[in-house]
DNA sequence: GAGACCTGACAACGATTGATGTCAATAGTC
DNA sequence: GACTATTGACATCAATCGTTGTCAGGTCTC
C-alpha cells in the first residue's frame, strides 16, 4: 500500500467471454489472484525501495516480505529490474495523477490550478515519505540519465511545460525558455519538497505551497532569450 | 583523473623529521606510494560511478581498473563505502572550489560574482559529464537523506544562502525565506545542469549560464512569509 | 473419494560479493 | 651476493545473488 487504492476488482462473480463462470480458488479467479500476488510483489517492493534504497531490493527479499515465494516473482515479473522500474513506475504515475485531479477541480470551479495542484503534488508524498525518496531518490538509479524510459521527472517537466505555457508571455520568452523554465521549476519543486520532508526546511507545510507558487511565479517570467546588443556589455 | 590536478608533489628528495634521507622505491618514499596508489583508487571509482553507477563500483572491479590488488584497496579504503563516499566528496570539493575561485577573482576585480560562479560551476561539470552523475545522481545513494554526512547538496544551499544574504531585502523576506529560496535553487541549477549535459536541452552553454543567472535573480526576491491579513482571499 | 489443479517450502545451480590470507617474484639496501 | 621490504597474483572464506526446478500437501471439481 502507500500509492494506489487498495481496493480489489468489486465483481464477485467472474465469468469468461463464453459466459461460463470462472474456476475460482478461495473465492478468487486465476486472473485475481495473479493480480493479488502482483500486488503484494508491488507493495513489498515499494517498502524496501522506499525505505531501505534498490541495493537491498532483491527477490528473496521482496518475497519474503510479500509472502510469497520465488515461483510468484517471475509469474509477474521479468527479472529484478523489471519490479524496480514497476515500483517507480507506480509511485510516479499516481502523483502526477493526484495533480491532474487538482487541476480539474480547479479547472471546474473556474479557480487558477496552479496552487492546488502544488498543494496535491506535496500532499502526495507528505502522506508517505517513501514516495519522495523513490521518486527523487532511487528513480535515478531505476531510471539513468539516456534510459530510454523515463517516468519520472520528464512527466514533472511536461505538465509544468502546460502550465507555463498556458499563460506565458509570447512576446517576451520564446520556446526554449518555456523548457528551460519548466526544468528549472521540476529541479525546485523537487528540492523543496525533498528537504521539507527530511526535516530540513522547519515551517509549516502551508508555507512550502506558498513558497513553491512563489517560486513558480517567479520563474515564470525569466527570459534568456539572446539580446539584440551584437556583445554582451559586461561579465 | 577528472577531479583533481593529475601531479605528484613536487618534491624529489624526501626527509624525514630527524633530516636521514628516506628510503624510496622506484625514486618514490612510502608516502608517496600510498598516496599515489590512494589516487589511483579514486579515479577508478569516479570512472566506474560516474559511468556504470554505485551498483557496479566493487572492490575487484575497482582494483582491476586501478591496476591494484585488493590488498591495496584495504589499504587507503575501509570499505567498498568508504571508497564510494570518498569520491562522492572528491567531485562535490572540487565542485565547490571552482566556485570560489571564481567568486574570489571577481571580488578582486570588483565585479558581480554570481555569473562567474555560476559559469564556473557549469564549466565543472560540463568538462566531465561523469562528474554531474556522481554529483547529482549517485550522491543520493552513497549519503542518503538522513545520513550524518551530506557533502553534496547542503554545500550548495550554504552557497546560495551566502550569495542570497549578500544583497537581499531585509525588509520584505525573512530567514526561512533565505533558506527556502537556497534550496530552490540548488535544485533547479542542479536539474539544469544535469539536463543539459544530458543534451536535453540544446541550447547553447553560455544561454544556459545567463537562464540561471535569471532564474537567481527571479527566486532572490521570493518571499511566502505570513501575511498581515487573517485569512488567505483564495486559493 | 478420485483426480486435477494450485500452493508454499525448499533444494540446487553457477556466479559474484566483501574481505583476508598465502606466497613466489621483484626492487631495493648493505 | 645476502638480506629485507615491497609487490602482484591468486586462494580462500562465508554469504548472497538471480533464477529454475522439485515435490509434498492443500483445495478445488466431479
Amino acid at each position: 500500500m502507500g500509492w494506489r487504492g487498495d481496493k480489489l476488482d468489486g465483481m464477485t462473480e467472474a465469468t469468461d467471454p463464453a459466459g461460463a463462470p470462472a474456476k475460482t480458488w478461495k473465492g478468487l479467479t486465476a486472473d485475481q489472484r495473479r493480480d493479488r500476488r502482483r500486488a503484494q510483489l508491488l507493495d513489498a517492493g515499494f517498502e524496501i525501495l522506499g525505505t531501505l534504497g534498490a541495493a537491498e531490493l532483491g527477490v528473496r527479499s521482496v518475497c519474503r516480505r510479500a509472502g510469497l515465494t520465488e515461483r510468484y516473482f517471475y509469474e509477474s515479473f521479468d527479472s529484478r529490474e523489471s519490479l524496480l522500474e514497476a515500483v517507480v513506475d507506480q509511485v510516479s504515475t499516481a502523483g502526477f495523477a493526484r495533480m491532474g485531479e487538482a487541476r480539474h477541480r480547479a479547472n471546474a470551479a473556474r479557480a487558477d490550478p496552479v496552487k492546488p495542484m502544488i498543494r496535491a503534488y506535496l500532499d502526495y508524498f507528505s502522506e508517505d515519505p517513501r514516495r519522495g525518496r523513490i521518486q527523487f531518490v532511487e528513480a535515478g538509479i531505476a531510471f539513468p540519465l539516456g534510459h530510454h524510459r523515463k517516468p519520472g521527472h520528464p512527466r514533472a517537466v511536461a505538465l509544468f511545460t502546460d502550465l507555463l505555457a498556458a499563460d506565458s508571455d509570447e512576446e517576451k520568452g520564446d520556446a526554449a525558455d518555456l523548457t528551460l523554465n519548466a526544468y528549472a521549476l521540476a529541479g525546485s519543486q523537487a528540492e523543496l519538497i525533498m528537504r521539507w520532508l527530511d526535516g530540513q526546511l522547519r515551517v509549516p507545510k502551508e508555507r512550502i505551497v506558498r513558497h513553491m507558487l512563489g517560486v513558480f511565479r517567479a520563474v515564470q517570467d525569466v527570459t534568456s532569450r539572446a539580446e539584440r546588443v551584437p556583445k554582451e556589455p559586461l561579465d
